[in-house]
DNA sequence: AATTAAATTTAGACAAATCTAAAAAATAAA
DNA sequence: TTTATTTTTTAGATTTGTCTAAATTTAATT
């Protein structure tokens, strides 16, 4: 086995894996992330963060200057994308297998992520027969880290509890911009539905993880997502 | 749900539950476990054991008093027995459904038996159609910490990686008494038998999980252990 | 450009679980 | 029953991950 290879099968702390998925995802939406961001993301404080950020950048898992932001090294990547694929595989597991609910599994699989044994997720890989989503419609990366998988639709289709990326707008008037703006949306923001209203399809969403706001049918359907990570 | 359900669902550290299972384990075989017996099962210093022992009994898990011994607390057995019960699920699990060899699951199962969610536990020994032995012949406790198995067998039926506990002796006589205090062996004694020698039957023993001694096809077929915990 | 506000980092502390070295208690041996 | 040995416990440190409060840097406003 060559050198890489055994260090990507290192074994990290459950706090440190929690930080690289985080900024993983937080990377993925907005491109930058910050020390806040992470902060809000796992509940935990911006200093905590800082604390972490350091440990991480010892072990070469990100890029760290100091008040200039930070980002995943490749190998933080590979490793995030480990514990995606376990959290993701052992998702489909509970749901396929188990008969949870799609709505119930996030916390366990949130433990069961962090299950180390290389072996044990290609098994079960196999054993679930190679799915390509996660219940949620996520994608499941493949034993190298790759996504076989990206669906791009408009806001009204994004399935409940799954998180988009702005990825194209229909309209591209002035005020749909302007209005986009105004409710920071933008190319790359994450945006998750919380509620479709029956009374006029209007839709409340959860933007950038962070505010809520609602938007009209109308604009749901000129706002394009891609859900793949 | 009553307050005691709700106390029987607290979650400890996996450290805790590591040191409980361990005590259960010794306190089976042996009766009375010491300190240095646990330091030897988790591979730790005495010294870090006397302190977890102090958690423990702050948290009502042991009934401990310094220098005079400890055992565990009902509810501290009823965890340990939760622990495994999760770890001979999930190795049969991994046998059965992800074909594991029986001898490469301990190290996962130590993993995965410390996940906490009962949900998932009782939906897996569902999965699995409540099994009544792990891969090693260990009897699962089932979801109120009971074993549904008992079996008595002397020793030369004793499967091999199973470790039974001395329930009776067939020959008394003050010569074969005499013959198995001096090897260690009384009631209660955890034996696990390593060996059986072709060529006269006599058997190696591993004795309270630390000596390894020999005894004859005669000795052996009139000591009775059952094996189930 | 100067000032204010926000984000980030440092400094110092704490809880959990461990360790080493030394002290205290219990047990075994002379 | 003293003495010696072993076991157990205490005292004090260390590591990991977290926190609060204060300081520093960057960004935003006037």
């Amino acid at each position: 086995m060559s050198e890489a290879k055994r260090e990507s099968m290192q074994k990290y702390s459950s706090s440190k894996e929690n930080y690289l998925k985080a900024i993983f995802h937080l990377q993925k939406s907005d491109g930058v992330v910050t020390t806040n961001d992470v902060a809000n993301e796992l509940q935990t404080r911006p200093a905590s963060v800082t604390d972490m950020l350091k440990k991480l950048k010892a072990q070469k898992l990100l890029i760290y200057e100091r008040y200039k932001g930070f980002k995943l090294s490749q190998e933080g990547r590979k490793v995030a994308l480990q514990i995606i694929r376990k959290h993701r595989l052992w998702e489909y597991f509970l749901v396929e297998k188990l008969q949870f609910g799609w709505d119930e599994v996030h916390e366990i699989a949130e433990e069961l992520e962090h299950i180390s044994s290389r072996k044990l997720i290609d098994r079960l890989d196999e054993f679930l027969d190679y799915p390509k989503t996660d219940p949620h419609g996520d994608p499941i990366p493949d034993s190298q880290g790759r996504f076989t998988l990206i669906k791009q639709v408009d806001l009204l289709h994004l399935p409940p509890n799954k998180t988009g990326e702005v990825s194209g707008i229909g309209d591209q008037s002035p005020e749909m911009l302007e209005l986009l703006k105004h409710k920071q949306i933008g190319l790359g923001t994450r945006i998750e539905v919380k509620k479709i209203f029956a009374f006029d399809h209007s839709l409340e969403l959860k933007v950038r993880n962070q505010s809520i706001v609602t938007v009209s049918e109308h604009v749901a359907k000129n706002v394009f997502v891609k859900y793949d990570e």
